[in-house]
DNA sequence: GGTTAGCACTCGGGGCTTTTGAGTGCTAAT
DNA sequence: ATTAGCACTCAAAAGCCCCGAGTGCTAACC
């Protein structure tokens, strides 16, 4: 694809009104904007010639002119400006970023939401598989009675949880003893040799523990084969109704059943991105899932160490702010990843009473 | 309001047929269908009574007509068939509380989003603030260096955990002795005992904490006031666009706006109920707030124990399925508050490799 | 009395036609 | 190579008309 100069301006012109508009635009409006100083007459055949090739259409004859799929493609590709974050940008980002990340519970689902917010589009989360993923410590806190709390940490320093009420009493010595031998022998292990003749051996080995075993190492193995899928989540999609090309109801409603099918998404590309805060934009029909064809997705990678990367997208129409759009994502990715891996800096001393850290030798302030 | 048999029939045959229609219904509609067999013109004779009465209203001269807010009120009140669940409903609302609720992790998003896909509206899911909550355990996990998590058991039987890293390298040991302080001293106080100057005597007792102390303490405090106020939590928005009366979009969207904004459903009715799967209907005007003017809530009242126990509510047209939703809503809250209360009966042995429990004894099976 | 058949009247919505105007391509002049 | 000018196109908006569902009223009927 040779484009004189004149036809990139012409063009990166044209792609920029309708991105803001979202309506075809006319040699007229082109003519006068911008740099560019020549008559509508010109960019008429200027228009026309990049309709042969292939960039710009128009919806009918006497309209203006629309971009095509190709035209989006050169348009990201070599034209798009690249876009600067303001600071008050950075700072909202920032911002949000460090004041919603502080729970690691449901980090898709906060990631996703946090990034739908952010860009103002549909956003979509997805968890890269991440199959080394281990359990490298158990607790086992008794309640009450038969009600005790499996408490797992995994490698990627998340936590998880779960209750269980067993329809006999526990013995706390019990528990802590069995949480002993899974600290020693099940920890670390990937989920493939957690196997049946393990945990046997370790019911032998503890003689009877009412079922407690089974529990904790059924739990183990749940939770490491979820792992192994990526999960996806999808949040914002209200985002939607705010872009002309979904005023139609039923259009919108299409879109919308196939985002909110989680299981769906996960099908979605995974590109192979070499690192964090790399970016993959692709254009309408570009996507092989027949209900994206007219829309545009955008992609980020974030990695915080190995056992916790995910991608993080925005889904819109193809007249998306491709630049404004690619550099939020970009710099959130980013900053995600950087947060992830440095971990909760401080603790937030936020609402209510709440002391301050004073560390011995220093002076209070004021 | 005193209304002649004949006249309640009517009105009620009018609204049934206006909540599954959604148009304004007419004389000779209403006149051959049901027990009633009258002729149209008597229809219409009692029809512009009811309307004199406040309860009908014709959205233009030559249109059928539509129930007014006191219509759908006296229907509510005293005309509505008292719908009976199926049993297909029964089985499949069963089904999707009883996977949904294994991880006790975000409760209200869960319920809320459940309630959502059971009734096909958008629900909110308010938590009743739990003033009394406290923390019933404390421990705190090394993880390395100075990375550790904190684990708090919460007297409604929920679990929060929160990553903590210091700049510093701490000891387990510190750690286990922090913990032990904490479950004797502050596990079980309501949050106003949580002093200040208790935490400072806990400080100069057990000597320099490398301020562990500190953060614990605050994040108690957090935990407990954020129980103090209401959570609120809405999901399934998208609902709202299957009712012809959002096919506007932008009385959609000025609703979804209202709604997504958590902070505004906190204010939102809190009636006092009695028991647990008691509800209140809220009919278009009777709202409070402006925007809801003309959406119907339904709301009910789950409770499972002292520190738990919420709202559950759907939001939607005037025209509202009242008599299946009220249904509905009130099983779903009343087994919410089974479950919740009993606790997950036994762990799931579901997906993967798994263990069967097997107790001495037992003769295993094939 | 209550009920019903009949009739004139109303008026929103669907379908059809007209008008408007933004935008084009082409040609001829610069 | 650029531009002014002009004839042409066509979607969308505006206007128009008619259809028919539904009404209220009156007069007849039981």
């Amino acid at each position: 694809m040779n484009l004189g100069e004149r036809q990139k301006r012409i063009l990166r012109a044209v792609i920029d009104r309708y991105i803001e508009s979202a309506e075809p635009v006319g040699s007229k409006a082109i003519a006068h904007s911008n740099d560019l100083n020549l008559s509508s007459a010109t960019i008429r055949n200027e228009m026309s010639e990049l309709e042969t090739l292939g960039l710009l259409e128009q919806p009918h004859t006497s309209a203006g002119r629309v971009p095509t799929p190709q035209g989006y493609r050169v348009y990201v590709n070599e034209l798009m400006q690249q876009y600067r974050l303001t600071l008050a940008e950075v700072e909202e980002i920032n911002r949000a970023l460090s004041s919603r990340l502080r729970q690691l519970d449901n980090l898709l689902e906060n990631i996703g939401s946090l990034t739908a917010r952010l860009t103002s589009y549909p956003a979509l989360s997805v968890s890269a598989p991440t199959p080394d993923l281990s359990i490298v410590r158990f607790d086992l806190i008794h309640v009450d009675a038969g009600l005790f709390i499996i408490v797992v940490m995994l490698s990627n320093k998340t936590v998880k949880n779960k209750l269980v009420n067993l329809p006999h009493p526990v013995d706390s010595v019990l528990l802590a003893k069995v949480a002993a031998v899974f600290n020693a022998h099940v920890a670390n292990l990937p989920e493939s040799d957690i196997t049946p003749s393990l945990i046997a051996s370790i019911e032998r080995a503890l003689g009877d523990t009412q079922g407690i075993v089974a529990i904790v190492a059924s739990y183990a193995i749940e939770i490491l084969s979820d792992a192994k899928h990526r999960e996806a989540h999808i949040s914002g999609t209200t985002h939607l109704f705010e872009h002309p090309e979904y005023r139609d109801i039923e259009k919108a409603q299409r879109l919308m059943r196939y985002l909110s099918d989680d299981t769906e998404l996960k099908h979605l590309p995974s590109p192979d991105f070499e690192d964090a805060g790399s970016m993959k934009i692709i254009i309408g029909p570009e996507n092989l899932v027949e209900e994206l064809k007219d829309t545009s997705v955008i992609v980020a990678r974030y990695d915080a160490g190995d056992d916790m990367q995910g991608l993080i997208g925005i889904i819109g129409p193809t007249r998306m702010d491709y630049s404004r759009m690619a550099a939020r994502l970009s710099f959130i990715a980013q900053s995600l990843s950087r947060l992830l891996r440095q971990e909760t800096p401080h603790p937030m001393l936020g609402r209510g009473q709440n002391f301050r850290i004073r560390r011995p030798g220093q002076t209070p302030d004021r």
